[in-house]
DNA sequence: CGCCTTTGACCTGCGC
DNA sequence: GCGCAGGTCAAAGGCG
């Protein structure tokens, strides 16, 4: 609590000087707006002014953005590490615990009945790390097969000194692979993602080419739904939905679902990336969960031809009925109140893949003890919590936070703008769009997903 | 002629 | 089992 009080304090006194509006003779004061995600400078002088001091008051101020800007860049970092290393431990603990199932069989008097209960321990976590209890995507068979390789694996383990034990493991274990291989493309090829963003055009470019299949009207939504497989390589099964949203027309709702099997062009790549990370933060994360909102930085993925585009995307990551789905809703982003979020891990939000979320009541109930970081897990969410505020509240702060996020995630912003799509129609009219579809030879940005 | 869209028919999954 | 809704197929026709 004292650490929050404080912070909080520092944070006031943070945002005293950039908040204008705030201060009842912010006349004088130079002030930082924050436009979408880009600085603009405006200098107001009273009559009295003084340029120079007030250019020494900017440059103050530039150098402690410029400081908070490395902050929040080790913070990051920091937060990238704490992710590689808990997902690098899970794997660990997972081989850990196979493996001492397979000792305590190996010495266990009681034969069979202990065997199989021993071997469905790493069976069920094996399970859970796939996600198959959750998935129905992953049809029973597939279920079973796993388990009966994996319990197959664990009793030629026992075999251990005899050759026919170790190659019957090395078979388990190869077609275990395989077909955990295969269970994880299934569960990718059925895994979505939905980008809803403003356009006025009928198809959202990413930098694939696509052909029609089919166009439906669904119940509750007159506006008709496209469907579009990939026509880039041959057969692949990448497919896509497109519809406008019945309330609000602009808005267009592009679904993904399945995996390009065939290079993508350079423009189709860094949508591809990014809702793949999307996906797999969901996928990896899912071992609990149903739902989870996060905003995401760094959205800067998608064509000119959406009408707003914007520095972040609100991402929703769900459980439906037949997939798990990940929702990039880019709406949203015109409202500030938006601009940056972290929505904490709650009862209706049971947990949320992110780092930052690993509480051990909420999620993940491993290792936080284990993994180095900053504070402990508390008082981490404490501080998510006050930065959280603050970073609502500070329009400077989301600059320099956006900022720093900008620069380790690339350029891609710089190749959001640089392409227009059209399309050819024969009709000339989608009943999709409110405009003649028209798509260009080289659509702009890339979705592949997962 | 090849590729595309359109569109009605058919298939499939799900709820009742 | 039935009906509904969503998804897919495939024939027909348009366009360059």
């Amino acid at each position: 609590m004292e650490e929050k009080s404080s912070l909080k304090n520092l944070l006031k006194d943070e945002e005293r000087p950039y908040d204008s509006n705030t201060t009842g003779n912010g006349t004088d004061e130079p002030s930082l707006h924050n436009t979408m995600g880009s600085s603009v400078l405006s200098l107001s002088l009273n009559n009295t002014g003084q340029p120079l001091n007030q250019m020494g008051m900017l440059r103050i101020k530039l150098e402690e953005a410029k400081k908070e800007n490395e902050i929040l860049k080790a913070m990051l970092t920091q937060v990238n590490e704490h992710c590689t290393v808990l997902q690098n431990r899970i794997l660990f603990e997972m081989q850990q615990h196979q493996l001492s199932s397979s000792v305590i069989n190996k010495n266990n008097n009681h034969e069979s009945q202990g065997k199989i209960q021993d071997v469905e321990k790493p069976m069920l976590h094996t399970r859970q790390f796939l996600n198959i209890g959750d998935c129905s995507s992953l049809s029973e068979g597939y279920t079973e097969k796993i388990e009966k390789k994996i319990l197959g694996r664990s009793l030629a383990c026992e075999k251990n000194n005899i050759v026919e034990g170790e190659m019957n493991t090395k078979i388990a274990l190869h077609e275990a692979k395989c077909i955990e291989d295969q269970a994880s493309e299934v569960t990718c090829r059925r895994a979505k993602v939905s980008i809803r963003a403003r356009s006025d055009f009928s198809l959202m470019g990413d930098g694939c080419q696509w052909r029609k299949y089919g166009q439906k009207t669904a119940k509750g939504n007159p506006c008709p739904r496209a469907y579009y497989r990939c026509s880039m390589g041959t057969a692949c099964p990448v497919r896509k939905q497109v519809q406008r949203c019945f309330k609000d027309e602009t808005v267009l709702i592009t679904t993904y679902e399945g995996s390009h099997n065939h290079p993508l062009p350079l423009a189709a790549r860094s949508l591809a990336s990014s809702t793949s990370a999307a996906l797999n933060m969901f996928l990896s994360g899912s071992l609990t969960s149903s739902v989870g909102t996060t905003t995401l930085p760094n959205a800067p993925l998608f064509s000119s031809s959406l009408s707003s585009v914007s520095p972040t995307a609100v991402a929703t990551f769900s459980h439906s009925a037949t997939c798990p789905t990940v929702t990039l809703d880019l709406t949203q982003t015109n409202n500030n109140n938006n601009y940056l979020q972290f929505q904490r891990a709650t009862t209706s939000h049971p947990f949320f893949p992110l780092p930052l979320h690993d509480h051990p009541h909420h999620g993940l109930p491993l290792l936080c003890s284990k993994v180095p970081t900053f504070l402990s897990p508390d008082k981490n969410l404490a501080l998510v919590d006050v930065v959280s505020q603050a970073i609502t509240k500070d329009p400077s702060l989301k600059a320099a936070l956006f900022s720093a996020i900008s620069s380790l995630t690339g350029d891609s912003q710089k190749n959001s703008n640089n392409h227009h799509q059209h399309s050819k129609s024969s009709s000339g009219y989608d009943p999709c769009s409110k405009m003649p579809a028209i798509l260009p030879p080289h659509q702009p940005c890339s979705t592949e997903l997962i």
